[in-house]
RNA sequence: GGGCGGUUCGUAUAGCGGCAAUUACGUUUGGCUGUAAACCAAAUGCCCUCGGGCUUCAGAGGUUCGAGUCCUCUACCGCCCA
């Protein structure tokens, strides 16, 4: 049964969230066209220029004519983290609001999603690749125990076994030299309506499937081997994940063709999965199946 | 025909007589505040609310308070000698 949702009276920002080939993309090109909107993306793959049908980014035609920001700002060679998203897609949605148009976010990055929506405190510390090397030789629970002397406080809400984690606060007490700051929610100071699309498991299984099946018929496996032609390392490759891991791996004979399809399937559907482990318990979204569905409740929240 | 080695929880493996049984992979679920498509965790014989109960280590017997673990036979697989 739906539970009851929150009134939110004329929203300023349209929010659409959903697994992986859900449809939001189109979704939210319908919809910017029918309430003059633009569109923000928020996803951590797709910032990056060049990686184009691996990361299902939206083509030109498919936009029709509807702005979209947030895409292509920057080359795969650099790092591009959730601080610079949040900052970029707040300035993207004050233009847009600007000239009296609606901010549509849309993505499959919850992290992205939630650092805009929820308007989280990121400490100021840049990614520090030495330290991080140097940490990265000590193990977990070496890490762990240098976190608990720095920084006591974080190190009880710190997941202990995980590295990543563990570096990043490290990185952070030893730069600033103090314990992480407190962390802080503030919603943003206008109303926004949260809109997910609802699909089965199986359903987003099988259209992944098909999705994957395109794809490849589309140049994908050209697309990884012209990045790293280009200059990307297979590491980097392999870091950016699902289609450019696996076909990374593929391009170096770590797998075989069946081997990596396979895999990425099964990778691309734990994706899906772990994506709505962020949506399922967030209480102020509107599931929705369809463009019309979602017509519906815009309207009944506008003026 | 003779000699030896093997048969364990989806797969691959560990298991000096006290074991529901190791590890890896797989599978399922969950977490996440500057790498997030990354990274991490938990569960994984059956039943169960904790406690616990029930049935397991190719099959059948036996020894023992107690058997994947020792003994005998049977089946299948592998190597060696004929």
């Amino acid at each position: 049964m739906e539970n009851p949702k929150s009134e939110v009276r004329n929203p300023k920002l349209l929010v659409i969230v959903g697994s992986t080939a859900s449809g939001k993309s189109i979704l939210a090109v319908q919809l910017a066209k029918k309430f003059e909107g633009e569109v923000v993306s928020a996803d951590s793959r797709q910032v990056y220029k060049g990686l184009d049908i691996g990361s299902g980014k939206i083509t030109k035609k498919e936009m029709m004519g509807v702005p979209h920001h947030c895409l292509d700002v920057t080359s795969p060679k650099r790092k591009f983290t959730v601080s610079q998203y949040r900052s970029r897609a707040i300035a993207a949605m004050a233009a847009i609001a600007q000239q009296g148009k609606l901010p549509i976010l849309v993505g499959g990055s919850p992290f992205y999603i939630y650092s805009v929506t929820d308007g989280w405190t990121i400490p100021e510390v840049k990614p520090n690749p030495l330290l991080r090397r140097k940490l990265e030789r000590l193990s977990v629970d070496e890490l762990f125990s240098k976190l608990k002397k720095l920084d006591p406080q974080r190190a009880k809400s710190i997941e202990s076994k995980n590295p990543r984690r563990l570096i990043r606060a490290l990185e952070i007490v030893l730069t600033t030299k103090k314990p992480i700051p407190q962390l802080k929610k503030q919603s943003l100071p206008y109303p926004v309506l949260f809109l997910g699309i609802k699909k089965s498991k199986s359903k987003i299984q099988k259209l992944i499937v098909q999705r994957l099946t395109k794809r490849f018929k589309q140049g994908m496996i050209q697309e990884v081997a012209t990045l790293h032609k280009q200059g990307l390392s297979w590491k980097r490759l392999e870091e950016l994940g699902l289609e450019y891991r696996f076909i990374a791996q593929y391009l170096q004979r770590k797998l075989s063709l069946a081997e990596m399809k396979q895999k990425l399937q099964k990778a691309s559907v734990d994706f899906a999965r772990r994506q709505m482990t962020w949506f399922k318990k967030d209480k102020r979204i509107h599931w929705i199946k369809n463009y019309r569905e979602a017509v519906s409740i815009i309207n009944s929240q506008r003026p």
